[in-house]
DNA sequence: TTGATAAAATCATCTGATGACTTGATGAGC
DNA sequence: GCTCATCAAGTCATCAGATGATTTTATCAA
């Protein structure tokens, strides 16, 4: 194990044992060096050393246990890959999410049940125009109406990824944008839940992909001028 | 017994942090009180809310700026989203990649590079039969070139969910299944980058969509009977 | 107004000390 | 020989104090 540079020496000496784990250097369930012998081996601090191992505890790679030492739980890091599709565009954020909603729609199409339907004609005669009740009131209708297209899939996977994206971008947009993005006029959504309702995957997908259309190039407009 | 933990006030500093800022208590880009501050508030000693702060920041949630500050980077956590995506069915997992698969085609018959289609011809080409080499080193030329397909999309967030639930499902399926699902031969490959060669979204997409469907049909009859 | 400088605020890191828990060894009692 | 209480060593958990590095803000002269 290589001793540290400076500046974010937490931050390192996390990196440096992470990848240490990673490389299979301990085998799972195996116990790590002690706190004393990491402040040697890393050349930091034993305060440093917490951190770096809290840190690890906490992303799933080491299991501490007061009294006996600190063990390897895993060697495989899954838990870095939400955080980087975080740092991802704007824009590619919003087609890969586009790309869940197309594909759910798909699977809704395949899979509604009545439930689904009367759920989902619901929120679209609620969704009403950006008149009914301002501009925020009507953008939380809207994503109710997107959220429960992609419930109707029955995935929970694609579920949460798009709960996640949904979060993600908004965020993002608040504190960049001004949420001047076109918005899709009632007949697209309309569209969809006929297509949905009637069964038809292919024209499901299709409505989806055709009204996220605009508003990608308008993002590409926004980021590029 | 079930022992409770109360020996952990590191990891509970940092929960309750993590749930102030979700909170929305502190807004994206404000000032979190100072360590100090954060001592008397969380009522543990500075080195605790140093480790408690550490973990979110390598969650992605704050951002500490030595000389200025610790601020607000994000309220949203990506890590709970990833640990409950974790926990659902192989079959849906499976169907989100496939959805991510699909749509990725599209936009790769869209954006590819001349580097992209080379890469893609070269990696079907040597893609074989399980014959060569055996069926690990065959699963690894299969997985090498979908994800080809992934990457020319020019997405980066799509690619990094791609890749993870390559890696979640190969988990999955070494501990629980003996890898039997058949395996979509190579005039469906061929199709695949033919479509993207041409330029044809809709093609490309459908191709995926078609060879994934008998996969999917046998995870169902795995996973049920 | 501008620019340099000093002061204050804040995080980064180190050091030392004490407490709490786990583990293994020891030995008495049966 | 076996069981169980006790003890000691090893290890993580936490606290307290101090110093360094960096950024921000206040001050003041030109």
């Amino acid at each position: 194990m290589q001793p540290i540079n400076r500046t974010n020496l937490a931050e390192s000496a996390a990196e440096s044992l992470r990848a240490e784990i990673l490389s299979g250097r301990w085998a799972v369930g195996e116990r790590i060096p002690n706190e004393t012998a990491l402040t040697e081996l890393l050349a930091v601090s034993r305060g440093t050393v917490r951190e770096a191992v809290r840190v690890l505890i906490s992303k799933g790679l080491l299991d501490a246990r007061q009294g006996s030492g600190t063990y390897v739980r895993s060697t495989v890091d899954a838990s870095g890959a939400l955080d980087r599709v975080k740092r991802t565009s704007l824009r590619d954020q919003w087609e890969a999410r586009a790309a869940l909603d197309v594909e759910a729609a798909r699977l809704a199409a395949l899979r509604r049940t009545p439930e689904d339907l009367e759920r989902l004609f619901k929120l679209l005669r609620a969704r009403g125009t950006v008149a009914d009740g301002g501009r925020e009131a009507f953008s939380q209708r809207d994503i109710a109406f997107h959220r429960s297209i992609v419930e109707a899939s029955g995935n929970r996977a694609i579920i949460e990824l798009y709960d996640f994206f949904t979060s993600a971008i908004l965020e993002t947009i608040h504190s960049t944008l001004n949420g001047d993005l076109p918005e899709p006029d009632d007949r697209a959504h309309a569209a969809i839940v006929e297509a949905i309702a009637t069964g038809n995957p292919d024209e499901a997908a299709a409505s989806v992909r055709a009204f996220m259309a605009p508003v990608l190039a308008e993002l590409d407009r926004l980021l590029t001028q």
